[in-house]
DNA sequence: CGTCAAAAG
DNA sequence: CTTTAGACG
């Protein structure tokens, strides 16, 4: 029995609705949906859109108005969900949301993004510090209990140089720095999880998964590939295809990211 | 010869040259244009919108950025223009432009909006004093010179029961005080000058220049005439039609005012 | 370049 | 309800 998760960044998810976030959401045959980005309060968001016919949501908004905010749509009913990972510091900061189903535990994430020598750069290092050692905890979890898990979401870190256009212009930039590269690596080859979509598509470059709205980032598809689908082994092992839903055209767009689509027989 | 002169109040001159003040502009038979809250810099307007092909540009942007700010576009060279009237806690609020053409002075004026129990309430009161003596001084120096003035603008006052649709409603409300309403017929009984729209339209209600965008106030026709031309009898007593050019439904509005435009025969 | 909150109207 | 500046991304 197929199951597709998708996770989108939708860049805040009232103006996405209103360009065509709730027609994708209508069309889409996604078992799962992972939102990051939504950067609003539930009560803020249109009912249809907070919890649209047909879907059990979870929301995690941030403490911050108008700030980061992560969901979960299912078309199933959850057993269990969980807002943050037992963090002092990043729990009330909508960036991490979970949920249990049959089988499976699916995560919603959005690491913070960074910017080289300010005090962001600093918080993104040490939520990956933290975030990494849930991540150990979480694959031990999830293997006691028989489950498989998927942390699906905008991981704000291009992991080599084919998942972004233009990697020597961005060595020394937050996002492909050295050192999150490394972070990145980590959470494969010592935490033990697989990154589906590359898993699918050995061959970059791409498949992009985020333009800038700054320039012509689209139109020239110089994008990086910064949202994932990070999976327990034997849940990538059973991934038959991955897909990143970008837009025909700029304005079809409704964020700056793209659906990044995975079908699993399970 | 006739001269036509337009009065708006733009609220924000970049959105309201998205939504169509450009293509207004284009075909207006208006040789005089006289804007309020122009709400930008003149380096942040777009050329052809901060100096349109055909028109000679005057601007009076606020200190503040985003605020208020008013601007006279005439086809014809004017011989003088002053920003302020030499008001120290006025010249710099982007309130009042005027020049001189040939025979006429013709001023944009954007009167403060008040909410009473304010201090907005009280720098309306300010204005206003400080205001009408300038308007004396203007008839005199226009009279010395043989000119004749109008000051075009929004005066955030509507004069009498017949300028409003719910005057009952709003006797307590700041654009309808008994104050300011007794101030602006000192500005036409004292000072001398004419409220040109009402000579040519005797019988109200309205016509209306301002709907709020709040609720369903421009479907009903919920308006305020706020708007005005006033100006030295002489050459009210030339005016040959008066009109609102009130926009045929919701969505072709590009200001939540209507340009009021009077022609003249002189 | 685009989203959002807040202040202003 | 709409515009704008400013923060953030």
């Amino acid at each position: 029995m197929p199951t597709t998760v998708t996770t989108v960044n939708v860049n805040g998810l009232r103006a996405a609705a209103r360009k065509g976030f709730t027609a994708w959401l209508e069309g889409t045959a996604a078992d799962i949906v992972c939102l990051q980005e939504v950067r609003a309060e539930p009560d803020r968001l249109p009912a249809e859109v907070r919890e649209p016919e047909g879907w059990h949501t979870v929301h995690a908004p941030a403490a911050a108005k108008g700030r980061a905010g992560v969901a979960l749509y299912t078309r199933q009913a959850p057993e269990a969900m969980r807002v943050g990972w037992g963090s002092d510091e990043f729990d009330a900061s909508g960036r991490y949301v979970e949920a249990d189903l049959p089988g499976l535990t699916v995560a919603s994430l959005y690491l913070p993004s960074g910017e080289v020598g300010t005090e962001r750069q600093s918080e993104k290092e040490r939520f990956c510090k933290e975030f990494f050692l849930y991540l150990v905890q979480l694959r031990q979890r999830c293997a006691a209990q028989g489950r498989e898990a998927v942390v699906c979401g905008d991981w704000n870190i291009a992991h080599r140089e084919a998942d972004l256009k233009n990697w020597r212009a961005n060595t020394r930039n937050s996002g492909f720095l050295p050192e999150e590269r490394a972070w990145l690596s980590s959470v494969f080859d010592e935490a033990g999880y697989v990154d589906v979509v590359r898993g699918l598509h050995p061959e970059g470059p791409g498949p992009y998964s985020w333009w800038s709205y700054r320039g012509k980032a689209f139109d020239n598809d110089s994008g990086w590939r910064i949202d994932y689908q990070v999976s327990t082994p034997a849940l990538a092992a059973r991934a038959t295809s991955a897909v990143v839903e970008r837009a025909a055209t700029y304005d079809l767009r409704w964020s700056d990211h793209a659906p990044v689509t995975v079908t699993y027989d399970v």
